[in-house]
DNA sequence: TTGTATGCGTTATCAA
DNA sequence: TTGATAACGCATACAA
C-alpha cells in the first residue's frame, strides 16, 4: 500500500495501538499528561507504520499553517537569490516551510500570488515587491497576514520593515569617489521609482553638497536595472557634457554592463572612468577589473526579516520592528584617482 | 474586524445571502446545478465580505493541496535560480503555489526537507538533489507523492525525469577543442559523484576516443564546482606534464575560476590555454574572455519537468516520462586555435 | 491517565 | 435547484 495513496492517520495507529486516537495524538505531539510507557508503545507504533501528521488538518485546528509566504520580483537576480536562501535558511530551522512566488515586476502577477498566499492562509508573508505604494498593498498591510516588508516600503508606512540605510550606502560610493578627486560625478538611477532609487540619488546629491558641489541634473541618467540596461546608457553617459569622469550606478548590474559598454567604446575603467556599483553581489568580484561597490547586508536582511516574522508570529519579544542596515564600501579595481579633469 | 484574524467562511455567505453553506460552495466553485440569479448573488456578497477560500480545509476533504515541493542543492546557483524561476512560472500559471527547500548539499538537511514536504502533503514533488541514490531517496521515490527528478537520476531509475544529455554536450566540448587542434586537453571534474559529472567525463574520454587520442588519467582533475574550485584548481592544471593546452570543466563556476586563476599565473586564456565551461548561465557572457560554454536549456528543463508533474496529477495524458533534452554549444571568446603544442 | 465529543472550513453525497 | 448531513485528519475541552 503506498503511502501516497493511502497516509496513515492518527486512527490507524489507535486501531493498532488500542487506544483512542485522543492519547495517539498526546503521545506524539509530546504532551506531559499521558503514561511513559504507552506514549513510547504508540511512538513504535507510529514510526514503525511510518506515519506522518498531516499539516493540512492540523492548520485547519490550529488556525496556522507554520508556513511563510516570499515575495520577490526576479530570484535568479543575485541578489534576491541570496535573500531567498537566508529567509529559507531560517524558515528552515524554524520548521517552517517557504512558499516562494514571483512577480517578475508585473502588478497583475503580484496581486495574483498575493492572493494565492492568502488563502493558502501564510502564517507571515515576507514581501520584496514591485510596486510598494499601492492600494491593494496598503490593504494588504492593514487587513492581511503580519508582514515584513525587505529592502522597500513605501512612504509613511511604519510597519516592520528590515533593509538597507541607501542614503548612507550612495554618500559612501560618492564619498570614494571624490576622495579619488572626481568633481563630475554622474548617476544611473532607475526608471522605477520603487524607493530605493529615490534614497541612492538623494544620497549622492546630498554628499556632492557637502562637498560643495553643484547639483547637476544633467550628470542623472536613467536605466533599466540590468546588465543589458548599463551597456545601454554607456553611450548617454559619455555624451555628457562635459564628460563625466566617474558613475554611480543604481545596483551593480547597471555597473556591470556600463564596464562593458564603456569598454566597448573604447572608453577605460578606471583610468578613464571610475565605476562604482550598490549591492555587493558576487559577480562584481570577476569582473575586469572587479567592481568596486556599496554592499548591502543582504544575507542579514534575508535573515533578520524572516526571524522577526517568526518570532511576532510566536509572540516572542522583538527588539526593533524597523531595522535599516548599514551598507559599507568594498574597493575594488574599478575606481582610481581622477586623471583628466 | 480583520481579516487575518477572523477571515470570513462560507458560513458566514451563508448567513448574510440567507441560503445554505452548500449552496455558497457551489455558486462560489461555478458549479452548473445552481439558479443563475442565487449565483451571482451569492458571488456579489461573497466578493462584498472579501471572501478568500480557506485552501487548508478544501485540501483536506479534496486530498491534494494544488502545491508543489522544489528541492534544490542551492539557490544562488545561476542554474539553480533558472530552474527555479522556471518551475515557479509554470506553478503560477496553474495556479499552483510551489515550496521551497534547500538542502546545501547536506544529506540530513535534505531528508528533513522531504519530511517536511511530506507532511505538508504537495501534490508533487521536484527534485534536484545532492545524492540521488540512497536508500532513503528510493523510498520516497517509490512510496512518497508523485516525483520528477531534475538534472540527476540514480543509475536504473526509469521514471520521470528531466535533464541535459550531458554525454552529448561534454563530446560538443570537446570536438570543439578538437577541431581548434587542441590535442592534450584536461577535464576538471567534481568530488561529487553525483551522476552527471561521471556523463560528462565519459563524454570527453568518448569524444578523445573518436579522435584517437589516447585517454590520460593524468589530465583528469577534480575540483569543487564553484569559482574557488575552479581558481585553486589551476596551478594543478599548470603543473601536468605535458602543459595541456585546453581545459574543458565540469561546469561554468569552475571554467571561471579556472580562468580567474589561470590569469593570476600569468597564463592567457585562450592565447595559452582555451576553457570551455557547462551550463550556460549568463554570468559567462561578462568575463574577460568571455566563457565558451556547452549550454543547457535551463529553462526549458525546468518548465518540462513542472509541466509534466502537473500533468500527471491532473491525470491528462503525458508525452514522454524520460526527457533527455540536448545541450549545445556557444562559442565564445575563451577559446581558440592551439599555438604550441 | 485516558476516552468522548466537538469543531476547524470545505466539499461531497444524498434527499427533498 | 436546494439543504441537511457526513466526512477529511487533527487538536482541544471536558468528562470519566
Amino acid at each position: 500500500m503506498r503511502a501516497s495513496s493511502n497516509p496513515v492517520t492518527l486512527h490507524d495507529i489507535a486501531r493498532a495501538s488500542g487506544v483512542s486516537v485522543n492519547t495517539v495524538s498526546r503521545a506524539l505531539t509530546g504532551k506531559a499528561d499521558i503514561n511513559a510507557d504507552t506514549k513510547l508503545r504508540v511512538q513504535q507504533i507510529a514510526s514503525q507504520l511510518g506515519y506522518r501528521p498531516n499539516l493540512m488538518a492540523r492548520a485547519l485546528v490550529q488556525g496556522r499553517t507554520r508556513s511563510l509566504g516570499l515575495v520577490v520580483t526576479d530570484c535568479t537576480h543575485p541578489f534576491y537569490a541570496m535573500l531567498i536562501r537566508a529567509v529559507e535558511d531560517v524558515c528552515s530551522n524554524a520548521a517552517y516551510s517557504l512558499v516562494l512566488s514571483t512577480s517578475s515586476g508585473s502588478l497583475e502577477r503580484e496581486a495574483s500570488a498575493l492572493h494565492l498566499l492568502t488563502e493558502r492562509r501564510v502564517d507571515g508573508l515576507l514581501l520584496a515587491p514591485v510596486q510598494v505604494g499601492t492600494p491593494q498593498m496598503r490593504d494588504l498591510l492593514a487587513n492581511g497576514p503580519p508582514s515584513v516588508l525587505l529592502t522597500r516600503r513605501p512612504a509613511g508606512y511604519e510597519g516592520p520593515f528590515v533593509g538597507s540605510d541607501n542614503v548612507q550606502g550612495a554618500r559612501l560610493a560618492v564619498r570614494h569617489l571624490l576622495e579619488l578627486g572626481h568633481h563630475r560625478i554622474a548617476h544611473v538611477t532607475t526608471p522605477k521609482a520603487g524607493g530605493s532609487d529615490v534614497a541612492r540619488l538623494r544620497g549622492y546629491q546630498t554628499e556632492l553638497a557637502t562637498a560643495h558641489i553643484k547639483f547637476d541634473a544633467d550628470f542623472v541618467v536613467s536605466a533599466p536595472e540590468t546588465i543589458e540596461g548599463g551597456r545601454t546608457i554607456a553611450a548617454t553617459l559619455l555624451a555628457i557634457k562635459p564628460r563625466p569622469t566617474a558613475v554611480f550606478t543604481y545596483n551593480d548590474l547597471q555597473a556591470i554592463g556600463v564596464m562593458l559598454g564603456l569598454g566597448a567604446a573604447g572608453v577605460r575603467v578606471p583610468q578613464d572612468v571610475s565605476v562604482v556599483g550598490f549591492d555587493g553581489i558576487d559577480v562584481g568580484g570577476i569582473t575586469a577589473p572587479q567592481l568596486t561597490t556599496v554592499a548591502q547586508q543582504i544575507d542579514r536582511i534575508g535573515r533578520l526579516g524572516a526571524q522577526l516574522l517568526i518570532d511576532s508570529l510566536e509572540k516572542r519579544p522583538i527588539a526593533k520592528t524597523t531595522n535599516l542596515l548599514p551598507a559599507h564600501l568594498i574597493v575594488r579595481g574599478s575606481t582610481a584617482a581622477v586623471r583628466n579633469r
